[in-house]
DNA sequence: AGCTTGATATGACGATCATCATGTGAAATG
DNA sequence: CATTTCACATGATGATCGTCATATCAAGCT
């Protein structure tokens, strides 16, 4: 059963992973501290370790939570072929939107450079497994060898796409971030098309 | 003239700055403490504000200096035509050895997911302005309007790059890094050849 | 030689942070 | 209704860090 207890236990948990994974992407992985997130959670900072081990084990659950939630809205969708659908992806991701909100978007992308030098053991685990599912998922397919063609235009576009993502939030020319994401749409298509 | 004590304050500095932009690359924007630079540069922790402002300014003058250091070696190159040229530094740069020597590699790449959460006053627009000049630098002009095809080719490139070595860099499994390299430089092959 | 300058060293201060021990009040149990 | 349980709060502790005031000691100058 259920007790209201655990009822209110769990959603506390689901609020803290959801202010951990915004704080996440937006500051980085070590930058959030541990009183900032559950106080964004509507919480004190003590009761943290009755939710979680450790600040490592929240980065883990808060970056998995991330990718579980954001890679729904830009993977699936139902297209015509899959050439249309990788076109319409590269659209929504390398996005003004996408760029300007990298709180709520792909956390692949918001943590690209900093998880070699992550300090949370196991860190670097999870986020290679993202990537590699997120790749699968960019190519529909279930492994490599089911189409190995598909799998390395998927790993291109993938990469293109998180280093576009990248520049653009990096660049401080509102016009020259624009010209970036349509420059790097245009690639995309090249690449999709052969 | 240049004093002794000139020389070695001067000494002093290059060394701190190398030290300081090794870790910035390795470790991220905030992690390195100036304690452990100054140590790598032979250093006490104290004498850290009789050569920068403060940490801020370290971190700019860091990234500059390894910008200035690394640039040149992948970029800087004598070739037959323009595709030739940029094929090689594609080859450069999606490889096995400067994936793993982050510390000494691209700090574009490095620090490509950190610089819209740098607390650095001052980061973003350095970071900006080598992004831009490096552009320039990979389509061999001095302005866009010069030739906004390359330009444009060179946006694309950039950023496959970026994407392409912290991907393989975060993926755990050599065979499957190795693969994203691979695959990285054939597409840019591609984008190069249309 | 005596004095000044400046490069570096020592040590302290306040701030921030993760973690943990203990307290509290309300829900669950019988 | 009395007792137990548990989600959460309060507050302490020790570690780390940026910054700065002060000390040292050798090089340069008169």
């Amino acid at each position: 059963m259920q007790t209201s207890r655990a009822i209110k236990k769990k959603d506390s948990r689901h609020r803290i992973l959801q202010a951990a994974s915004r704080r996440l992407r937006r500051e980085g992985l070590d930058s959030a501290s541990i009183a900032t997130v559950m106080n964004d959670a509507g919480l004190t900072h003590g009761t943290f370790n009755a939710h979680f081990k450790n600040k490592d084990e929240l980065t883990i659950e808060a970056f998995k939570h991330s990718l579980a939630q954001s890679q729904p809205r830009w993977v699936k969708h139902e297209d015509r072929s899959w050439q249309q659908r990788v076109r319409r992806m590269a659209a929504a991701y390398l996005n003004p939107t996408h760029r300007d909100h990298k709180q709520d978007g792909c956390p692949i992308a918001a943590l690209a450079s900093e998880v070699s030098s992550s300090s949370a053991k196991g860190f670097r685990q999870s986020y290679s497994d993202g990537v590699l599912s997120t790749i699968l998922d960019i190519a529909e397919i279930g492994d490599r060898a089911d189409n190995p063609e598909k799998y390395d235009q998927s790993v291109a576009l993938l990469a293109l796409w998180i280093g576009g993502l990248n520049l653009s939030r990096n660049v401080d020319d509102n016009i020259k971030s624009d010209h970036i994401l349509k420059v790097c749409n245009q690639a995309s298509a090249r690449l999709i098309d052969g």
